[in-house]
DNA sequence: TAAAAGCACTTTGAGATTAAAAGTAAACAG
DNA sequence: CTGTTTACTTTTAATCTCAAAGTGCTTTTA
């Protein structure tokens, strides 16, 4: 048996991209405000994770409008999601091995 | 409700911290190469997690010896286990949300 | 209607964190 | 003895995180 530690995603350590992860998961879209509401860090902080999580494919950026202000929302993608999922595997397994 | 995210520790946010604090919930003592190999990571980066768990109280280092041998073992603080407990509770009640 | 304020991010740079390399002291091997 | 290994520790380099400042609109206000 493999230790499931290694299983875990480096990228998914962060307590704020564990949260985005989440959010995304769970809604088919949210932006950037909800994200911000949610997790509580400042724009700058989330944006540089926000972008990190894109730079690795799990995360899908579109940038349109409501009305006349800028939107953009963020989706998870399959390969997020499918990352996302191994890594609550792993944690549910790491978890469990220790009740 | 509040977000479970906020009740995760930073601390535990490291995948190398919470492999070591898995492995010291479940053994009595654990020592540095078992957690070396449980890990898979570099002496010095090993070292340096520990400490940082130790400087957070929530390790108990002990430096002794088998036979002529120096054997430094790590095992957990009361304050460890309560704050590793509160993690993993966050952790669950998160994954919950998700399925 | 020009200036000020707000919004929704992005960029920047400093500080913190992590990781690996190098170092050290004791023990063991030949 | 001399060289090597073991079990860490220290140092240094790389990476990451965060918040302050900046940008390009839009909206408000005087």
């Amino acid at each position: 048996m493999k230790n499931p530690i290694e299983q875990l995603n480096k990228v998914f350590d962060s307590r704020v991209r564990l949260g985005i992860m989440s959010a995304v998961m769970v809604n088919d879209e949210v932006n950037f405000n909800e994200l911000k509401e949610l997790i509580q860090v400042t724009d700058g902080n989330l944006a540089s994770h926000l972008k990190t999580l894109e730079e690795n494919g799990y995360l899908l950026v579109k940038k349109g409008f409501i009305g006349r202000k800028t939107n953009t929302t963020y989706a998870i993608t399959k390969s997020g999601e499918k990352a996302f999922k191994a890594h609550i595997d792993a944690l549910e397994k790491m978890i469990k091995g220790l009740h």
